[in-house]
DNA sequence: CTTACGGCCTGTACGC
DNA sequence: TGCGTACAGGCCGTAA
């Protein structure tokens, strides 16, 4: 579920309770997530100052005055939830796994119940060149993901441009959701192979992916006050999507109105309108 | 080298 | 009502 909107969402979430402030007590509450914690973990942390609450592709990056960075990933069921100091700020849930406190007495808390989330701590200096981030592809909403980069990429595999799409070394930040998404708006079908996407429809598929995270972004910012959901909960909001999830509903293109298909690719559900998509 | 697939993990939805 | 099963999916290790 967390993809890039989602994660961009959280970032915004967290960042005005982290940055800038102090962590004067960190809680690890299980050894491994996905991967184990890194060694002394809650040492590394406790009394550092975080400097920036950043985002790579799908991965939260909050650089410490220590010089390490810590990389934070949703996998699909982790949140954050920011308890104010105070009243009832020390009840911890089930699959609480880290908890954070600050200086100024804010507490966040990482929920995660599947675990398919992890930690780790990094050098700032050579964070690009960590095995989470080096193989990593462009971020789509920025200046070096161009037409042309998209279609060199897809030129060069031989895969459904559905399964090229969430390949994370072509572009970084697209999950299952937003790949049905973007395909949809480019009028591409997702069962096209990736080598047969030529200029022109490169062209409308980067506008497309640029155009449908940036509209999940602002309706991820625009349902949270201040970020922060009523019950604490950051990042997960309602987005109204145009196929995915909508199978047997009819196409939201003006004269269409054909039933949306859901089909299994590589083991994943793809959701796309057959007529509108070739 | 590239591509395909199973497994990790738990909550939820559904059928009997 | 309760039980069992399928499914959700990001990512990685292994297999082909």
């Amino acid at each position: 579920m967390p993809e890039l909107p989602e994660v961009e969402t959280v970032r915004r979430g967290i960042a005005p309770v982290l940055e800038g402030r102090r962590l004067i007590r960190v809680l690890q509450r299980r050894a491994d997530l996905r991967v184990p914690f890194p060694q002394g973990f809650v040492a590394r942390l406790e009394g550092r100052r975080v400097e920036a609450v950043g985002r790579r592709a799908k991965y939260l990056t909050l650089a410490l005055d220590s010089g390490e960075t810590l990389l934070v990933h949703l996998g699909m069921s982790g949140s954050f939830v920011i308890k104010p100091g105070g009243a009832g700020g020390n009840v911890l849930e089930p699959h609480d796994h880290a908890v954070f406190d600050t200086e100024a007495g804010d507490r966040l808390v990482f929920n995660d119940p599947r675990r398919f989330g992890l930690m780790t701590l990094a050098e700032t200096a050579r964070l690009d060149q960590t095995a989470e981030l080096k193989d990593l592809g462009p971020e789509p909403l920025s200046e070096e993901f161009a037409a042309d980069v998209l279609a060199a990429a897809l030129a060069r595999r031989h895969t459904p441009i559905k399964a090229a799409l969430l390949d994370q070394r072509v572009v970084a930040g697209l999950g299952n959701i937003y790949v049905s998404e973007a395909l949809y708006r480019a009028g591409i079908s997702p069962r096209r192979s990736s080598h047969t996407i030529g200029a022109a429809r490169a062209a409308r598929l980067a506008d497309a992916i640029k155009a449908v995270l940036k509209d999940a972004i602002a309706a991820g910012g625009s349902t949270l006050n201040d970020y922060v959901q009523a019950d604490g909960t950051l990042g997960y909001f309602q987005h109204a999507f145009r196929v995915y999830d909508r199978e047997g509903k009819p196409c939201a293109t003006p004269g269409c109105g054909r039933p949306v298909r859901r089909i299994v690719q590589s083991g994943r559900s793809t959701f796309y309108c057959p007529a509108c998509q070739r």
